[in-house]
DNA sequence: TTGATACATCAATCATTCTTGATTGGCTTT
DNA sequence: AAAGCCAATCAAGAATGATTGATGTATCAA
């Protein structure tokens, strides 16, 4: 449906990344993986909360490409995708770069 | 309640942001503003959605300060607010910083 | 003052997302 | 193989968010 014109800049990733940032218990995870690598049971006890509940909320950052995860035996590792921060830096500064253009009259 | 230790770095108003971006409409509404300021009508019009459906989520971007709203007889115009840009900004960049601390062994 | 326009707000419905507890699957150790 | 641990997944319910149509408020024009 909506047959409108849809002249979309944000990209479907962006969009996905804004998505999964919009949730307060997911940033606490981004801002515990800023300081390095941790497994799941790490991230539990840092948190204070369930299991599933944190799974679930990696699963939704995975899903976005902002985190990346890596196994070892029972263990499975998560950090941070820097390239997923840059493409959503790199859309700030455009919509930024934008915005200045139009404030100056033109040109 | 939420009694845990509560070590939060973002702040609210950076989870208030990312929670308004969170949204594909809103995006787009971002996105039509940062060519300049319009009126709600002009919105209404690029966008092919209902006045209400626009306003509110104009009103969800407003309480995010994300956009800021100038009345002119019965118009009300809105643009984005570059202060919210930049400050969403400074938080990537904070958690890349804090990411390359970790990644290189410290100091 | 009547009517029209621009926008905000509300209440009800609908849709999506989160939470919870239980189960499952994969490793590892014994 | 059996038992224990780490983590993913699932189903049901709870909570939050979005959409819709109607109503309200302010401004302007006739």
């Amino acid at each position: 449906m909506s047959s409108a014109v849809d002249s979309e800049i944000v990209s479907d990733k962006t969009k996905k990344l804004l998505k999964a940032l919009s949730e307060p218990l997911r940033l606490q995870i981004i801002e515990a993986l800023s300081s390095g690598e941790k497994c799941v049971c790490d991230l539990i006890e840092e948190m204070g909360l369930a299991q599933s509940k944190i799974s679930f909320h990696l699963k939704v950052l995975k899903d976005a490409e902002l985190i990346i995860d890596r196994h070892s035996g029972r263990w499975v590792y998560y950090h941070l995708n820097i390239e997923a921060l840059n493409s959503l830096q790199d859309w700030i500064v455009l919509l930024k770069e934008n915005s200045q253009l139009s404030t100056k009259d033109c040109c």
